[in-house]
DNA sequence: ACCTGAACACCGTTCAAGT
DNA sequence: ACCTGAACACCGTTCAAGT
């Protein structure tokens, strides 16, 4: 990559982070590239689609995601305490950005999207605190990772889109871990 | 209202269900106005926003909520099959039209929202299914009817937004009524 | 009182012309 | 090889001019 095109992408990315921390995932790109100062075009060029732009945002978000798995499966407590722990976590990590939640859930388990190899980051790290509680015998033969991060990530949809009391939210998951665990 | 007010009227709400029945709740009003025949002033008169045209596109739909609620409350049977026939009632209602999973969830308990009396009744169909299993002392305690319409919510825009295959939406539903049930 | 449709602002996307 | 920015298509929304 030519000097000053390193140059470009590395400050499209910047100023999106910004945006993106401002107005949610569905912020203009146009105002994007007039704040990094490039034309149109040579954001498209290096981010064709809006998730592939997402998914360079997200790079440093993976190291967040395992890290935050470590923390829950660390604590010692009973199934339910570390599921509900995790279900929490889960949350707060697909919402830093509006329009988190319905863009990371709807990309779970599809081929196509851009940002999948982040999808799979965050199910592979669902999928250790299955791999704990099916040890201990916790869970409900049949559940899944992907199921997990399907009804977590719709309870995390609602609250988003729907401006929900973040109060209202640990009732729901609440309910989720119970529908989970024997 | 005039007559020719009148008349325009009811030809946008036919053709708006269509339009929308071919692409969704969020498809260009642009196109409802044109294939009706009327200029898009028109549209905003009688449809401010675009939630008042869903409103009023909606008009039946009430009468179908409530037959599902008696169909689902006239099985006898464990609790668990009657909560998740309405369940399933529920999110096939909701998801008639693309987008609507999402626009229905989202107005719940939003005294803002033009949808909020199909919400309403809504929840209180729901609300009636909750009384029934309360009263056989089915239901965990602390949950209830707005719980209940976010979650399976949830469920069903997960589903609309992720082209999500029917069969994987069964067993979200299970876990849900699992974990309201005792 | 109601309708029309031009007009505006905004956004995503493309591409010919430049360097 | 990469960037620029004009240009296009589309959409929601408003409003002056009409009837």
């Amino acid at each position: 990559m030519r000097a000053d095109a390193k140059r470009n992408y590395d400050r499209i990315i910047e100023v999106a982070r910004e945006v993106f921390r401002e107005q949610g995932y569905d912020a203009s790109l146009d105002e994007v590239a007039k704040r990094a100062g490039v034309g149109p075009g040579t954001l498209y060029r290096h981010f064709p689609r809006r998730e592939n732009l997402i998914d360079a945002i997200m790079q440093s978000w993976v190291d967040r995601v395992t890290e935050a798995a470590d923390k829950a499966l660390a604590h010692e407590g009973p199934p339910r305490a570390l599921l509900v722990a995790w279900f929490e976590a889960y949350v707060a990590l697909i919402s830093l950005h509006k329009g988190g939640p319905a863009k990371i859930t709807c990309a779970i388990e599809d081929p196509e999207s851009p940002i999948r190899t982040k999808c799979q980051t965050l199910t592979a790290a669902t999928d250790r605190v299955v791999q704990r509680l099916e040890a201990e015998g916790a869970l409900r033969p049949g559940v899944d990772a992907v199921q997990m991060c399907r009804l977590v990530g719709g309870v995390a949809t609602v609250a988003d889109q729907g401006n929900l009391d973040p109060a209202a939210v640990g009732p729901l998951l609440g309910v989720v871990a119970d529908g989970m665990l024997v």
